[in-house]
RNA sequence: GGAUCCGUAGCGAAAUUGGUUAUCGCGCCUCCCUGUCACGGAGGAGACUGCCGGUUCGAGUCCGGUCGGGUCCGCCA
């Protein structure tokens, strides 16, 4: 060992020891006759001191700088009287330096690494990444991030979960995100794939008969990058249980959440419903009450429907969506009637953002209503409407009139924009919630009248094949399920469709024939023509979870090695160029 | 694919309505200093204001383009 003790434990007992510290210069102050270096390492920071005693030892002292990796050898002392410094903890002791050893020099660090130092620019961090890992910030994250996973390890290899290994070199698969392809040398033209998730998988060692699994797996997606979503690669707790119900599921996820969110946050749980466990909130009351499929529910500013109140009246925009049944719904925001012009024009822009034409609003001052549709309602109908939805004086509410879909989506927009004008957002509070009855199918956005799946094609109908035999299918809801996190999704998951027959039916409503079944999905539909046992479970996207746990700002403070917002590792400098030789191997042309 | 904000020494920021030699703090280099811990003192180096073009007597500042970065929409079964 090149050290006896880290930089962060040596205190009042280990007064006059001999002991050996290696670490980084993490700061020097020269007082001309006495030279003070903080010394620090992962676990902590040490004070050595040198006197100019040695000759040798003094003048090496003379030539550190910060970054400098060095090893010394020294006795442990109390610092002089007054000269204790609280703020660290190994502040009462000190070093005196008889022997000094430098392990290597460092070029002056491109941003400083000390304390209280305004952030530097995320690009530069990311391109000298291994040394913004030395901050203790980032340090405590790297150890947070390993404890979280082995909490969930830990929780699941208890309740008899198996933890197992998917492959990585997977294949394309039609639906879903853009594949991340890797051309096989051996097959020339053919092309692996990098799992998008490990669904097919898991739902085949199902098949083979593992009861329960779970693996911390890798998931591969190419698509744009957001504040909430890493580049290419991130993680799920991907998990699955056979012989279960979706009750089950909930009853396995549950207090594994609660048990993330009381040792990975300060934030108190709320929302609970009286017997401990999570709110259920169905699709479509979801999208109703908070115009979301994952509504935030640490406040409340719920939709309210007008439509019946206002089908008599007169104005042409709420009157053109009621005849073409639609909706006029409402948004009361408390608190709302000070919103700037410029402010209201920017929710405006949000709503359009969700298809909505517009963005009508009834602002209550103490003694005034404005609005630009006031002349259109009347003075009687405003009432009501204030009236309905219990509006006060310095409320504003704020309507849309469309199609059911739109109105909700574009004033579940609002509502979430609201919430962080007027600081509703309280970070000491988790709100946990399951979106359960996922519509199995919707009509496609491209093409029109044609039936898609709404969101996965592998759940079970509800109902069954009797449900898609007979109902319409976008009456059929699925055993399918969303885990939501303070406005967060965080997992994912259903009951699957694990019946060749119905798994035929349910992919012919959505434009599929037989044939193109067994070529996409043809080892997991042989599969369950042996035998396959129900089944279902669910993915939390864990390294999210984390990152609103922990209050960050990114998803990229999660991960060691993260790309950046155009998916490039800044450090490494890839995506990069490659080799003729190496593509001519692959039977790759490149364009000219 | 679209929208929007940002870009000034190594880092973080400033520069009035377009005006003379682009300012400050940290860091860096040299020297002084035996109790500091955001040590102190003296001096010094370091910038084609992202890049290209335009308007103007004059551009860090205004305009157009371009490159790079952040966020959002689309997208993410």
């Amino acid at each position: 060992m090149l050290r006896t003790h880290t930089c962060g434990e040596l205190n009042t007992s280990n007064v006059d020891q001999e002991i050996t510290l290696a670490g980084w210069v993490h700061h020097r102050r020269d007082h001309g006759g006495i030279i003070f270096i903080d010394l620090r390492d992962k676990y902590g920071v040490t004070q050595i001191k040198f006197n100019p005693i040695n000759k040798t030892v003094w003048e090496n002292a003379d030539r550190l700088r910060n970054e400098w990796v060095i090893k010394i050898t020294g006795k442990v002392v109390l610092r002089p009287d007054n000269t204790a410094n609280p703020k660290m903890h190994t502040g009462e002791i000190e070093i005196e330096v008889q022997e000094l050893e430098i392990l290597n020099k460092s070029k002056t660090p491109p941003f400083e690494l000390k304390e209280n130092i305004e952030e530097t620019n995320e690009a530069l961090r990311l391109k000298y990444r291994f040394i913004d890992l030395r901050r203790p910030e980032l340090q405590k994250l790297l150890k947070l991030k390993d404890e979280y996973m082995q909490c969930m390890r830990d929780y699941l290899h208890k309740r008899g979960f198996t933890e197992i290994q998917t492959p990585i070199l997977a294949n394309s698969s039609p639906e879903g995100a853009r594949d991340f392809l890797v051309p096989s040398r051996l097959h020339p033209g053919k092309f692996y794939a990098l799992p998008q998730a490990p669904q097919q998988f898991k739902q085949l060692l199902m098949v083979g008969g593992v009861d329960k699994y779970f693996q911390i797996a890798p998931c591969f997606r190419d698509e744009d990058p957001r504040m909430d979503r890493h580049y290419g690669e991130f993680y799920q707790l991907d998990m699955e249980m056979s012989f279960a119900n979706q009750d089950d599921i909930f009853t396995i996820m549950e207090p594994l959440m609660i048990e993330l969110t009381e040792k990975f946050s300060n934030k108190k749980i709320m929302n609970l419903e009286a017997n401990g466990r999570f709110r259920q909130l169905p699709w479509r009351e979801a999208l109703t009450r908070y115009g979301s499929d994952k509504p935030d529910l640490r406040f409340e500013m719920e939709i309210r429907s007008v439509t019946e109140l206002v089908s008599n009246c007169e104005f042409a925009v709420f009157k053109g969506a009621i005849q073409n049944d639609g909706v006029v719904y409402a948004l009361k925001v408390e608190g709302g009637s000070g919103f700037t012009r410029k402010e209201i024009d920017n929710l405006t822009e949000i709503a359009k953002g969700k298809e909505a034409k517009g963005l009508a609003y009834i602002s209550i001052k103490e003694n005034e209503i404005s609005s630009p549709i006031i002349k259109f309602l009347g003075e009687e109908l405003t009432q009501k409407i204030i009236t309905e939805v219990d509006a006060k004086s310095g409320d504003i509410i704020f309507f849309a009139a469309d199609e059911w879909k739109i109105a909700c989506l574009s004033l579940g927009a609002v509502r979430n924009e609201c919430a962080n004008m007027l600081g509703l957002k309280d970070n000491t509070k988790a709100a946990w919630c399951w979106i359960v009855d996922f519509p199995m199918y919707s009509y496609s956005e491209i093409e029109a009248g044609k039936i898609d799946f709404e969101h996965n094609p592998f759940s079970m109908p509800q109902g069954g094949l009797k449900s898609l035999l007979e109902k319409n299918p976008l009456d059929i809801l699925a055993y399918q399920y969303d885990l939501v996190l303070n406005g967060f999704e965080a997992s994912s998951g259903a009951i699957r469709n694990h019946n060749p027959e119905v798994m035929y039916k349910a992919f012919e409503i959505a434009g599929y024939s037989k044939e193109e079944v067994d070529a996409q999905f043809g080892a997991l539909i042989r599969a369950f023509e042996y035998g396959a046992p129900p089944h279902g479970g669910n993915a939390p996207g864990i390294d999210r979870i984390l990152m609103v746990l922990s209050d960050l700002d990114s998803i990229r403070d999660i991960y060691a090695f993260p790309k950046d917002g155009k998916g490039k590792d800044l450090m490494m400098d890839s995506p990069s160029e490659i080799s003729e030789k190496q593509l001519k191997e692959l039977n790759i042309k490149m364009r000219q």
